[in-house]
DNA sequence: TTGCGACATGAATAAAATTCAAAACTTACT
DNA sequence: AGTAAGTTTTGAATTTTATTCATGTCGCAA
């Protein structure tokens, strides 16, 4: 079948830089004998002869021209994929194709993603929108490689990155009656309207760190896609949602609404870099993560950094 | 050294059209076992896995597409190859060097390679205007492929093609007293000056056929590089000259000059081809002799058929 | 669980590439 | 011509590599 191998092709340059069979042994580090038997080989499994060595420097039939045209086109494609391999075996390259559980987190990693792509201009970068429902399976298997999460779960083969924490506050009218509570307690939104993104609950902070585990149901929930459509609605009265605190800045600056802890403590979440544990230490997978953390401490407003919980 | 091999390459490229390594071991014709092995030595040499294997079908790595990008590139450049090698191999393609010992043959072997390019665009033609001295060493070691001689040597290796023969003819002027005589013995020449191409005495008809035999030197030789010239001069009654008669033909259908055969008989040599016997067979070989032949029969007035002499 | 399909593994085998040692040519020089 | 130096060829031995065979393991679905 595979006639001719990188291995000939490596042979036949070096025989066309020197001139003769000693000296391009040499220079494939073979000995003489070897680099005739090659030849002959090849020559009979091609059926014609490459080159006429009753000459010096030896003379190049025209199958061994062609050859050697072969040999110009691929070993140099040869050669920088090897160059490139050896960059991914070495971490300074590789993949990321992400997922994001934070509904919210398009805001920052969008610019992290911009910011990194400078730096590590080869790497290959996506978000997938595909994986929403099991990003965790798919990360294990490898159709994802780093999922933000504010839930680390304890998989093996699975390593998490802290990016940072921020406060999950509720935001209300400025009218509204729980202004006047320093915080918010469960029970105070059992009649209540809720804004959220149409997303699954356990995906939310309000429902799986504050109402449920109370086991408060408010009065209504209610979806919107766009974080100012949800801000809107909370300011004209049709409810209240619940966001990060650097989600909520710039709205409060404008005085649109009014925020309030969860709790007398707060709900402080952190958000993770998942990754499988085979890429964890990989440089170009770490660069990513600090760049991100730098990106996010640079540009958003209240948030604090977060240990490895 | 080398670390990847086009083995390698059409394995993944397998991999990536069946997407189970059960299946691409079918394909390349080996056990599964064995491209288990074979990618996992790979994988071990560059140091970096190539594909996630728990997943229907495969997924490819960063690496495992790199080298895949590596395949496309690769495989149909070597496949090109080996078309091409195997038409040298099939003598459906090759090279001609050629070198004539004829000087004016140039005149037809032109057209003749023109008329030969038509039909076999990718045989690499071309005319050496540097083994004038020594053909027959340069075309057994494979300098040139062909030989346009009029003296088949019988040399080991090299094998004669008859392309014509024709009359080797003395021309002279109109009002020479030659005219009279119906042929011309050597000794005729004795007082002329005879007028030649700038070449061995060996390469000359008159000398090598009919001069040195009858042990008869000529006045004076002089040489001029251009039939035209040689034509010119001896119609101006300043010396004879000896040309194939097709090479006359047209100066004597203008009336230029005289020609007269050399010896009752005349002289008549045959223009061979030699050419080394390993390409004796060739199809892209005998198809250039073929043209040459069928171009000269058309367009030389005054040759003959030859026969092996 | 069990069974099935797909991949991995280790030892055995087959195949190949390479080396060694010697011979056959080539070339240049005397 | 004869010889010496350098180069390629050759055949057999050897080493290395690729492949197979026979199991073993893993994940997944019934």
């Amino acid at each position: 079948m595979s006639q001719i191998e990188i291995r000939h092709l490596r042979t036949l340059v070096a025989l066309r830089e020197t001139g003769s069979l000693v000296e391009a042994s040499e220079r494939v580090f073979l000995t003489q004998s070897a680099l005739s038997h090659q030849i002959k080989e090849l020559e009979g499994r091609l059926g014609c002869s490459l080159f006429l060595r009753k000459t010096r420097p030896v003379r190049f039939t025209s199958a061994g021209n062609r050859l050697l045209e072969l040999a110009d086109e691929v070993l140099p494609r040869l050669h920088n994929a090897e160059l490139d391999l050896d960059r991914f075996a070495g971490g300074q390259s590789g993949r990321i194709i992400m997922a994001i559980e934070c509904h919210s987190c398009f805001e920052w990693l969008l610019p992290a993603i911009d910011a990194y792509r400078n730096e590590w201009s080869d790497v290959e970068l996506d978000i997938s929108s595909g994986f929403h429902f099991a990003p965790f399976p798919a990360l294990a298997r490898g159709d994802l490689d780093l999922v933000i999460t504010a839930d680390p779960l304890d998989e093996p083969g699975i390593t998490y990155f802290p990016i940072f924490s921020y406060e999950a506050q509720l935001a209300v009218a400025k009218k509204h009656p729980l202004v006047d509570k320093p915080w918010v307690e469960p029970k105070d939104l059992a009649d209540e309207v809720v804004i959220t993104y149409p997303v699954d609950r356990e995906r939310l902070d309000l429902f799986s760190g504050f109402l449920e585990p109370a086991g408060v149901e408010p009065a209504r929930v209610r979806h919107a896609e766009l974080t100012t459509m949800i801000v809107q609605l909370v300011a004209s009265g049709r409810g209240v949602t619940c966001l990060p605190n650097w989600a909520l800045h710039e709205y409060l600056q404008n005085d649109y609404v009014v925020v309030r802890s969860l709790g007398e403590e707060g709900i402080w979440p952190t958000l993770y870099a998942a990754v499988r544990k085979d890429q964890a230490d990989a440089p170009f997978m770490n660069a990513f993560i600090e760049v991100a953390k730098q990106v996010c401490f640079a540009n958003l407003r209240g948030i604090v950094t977060a240990e490895l919980g």
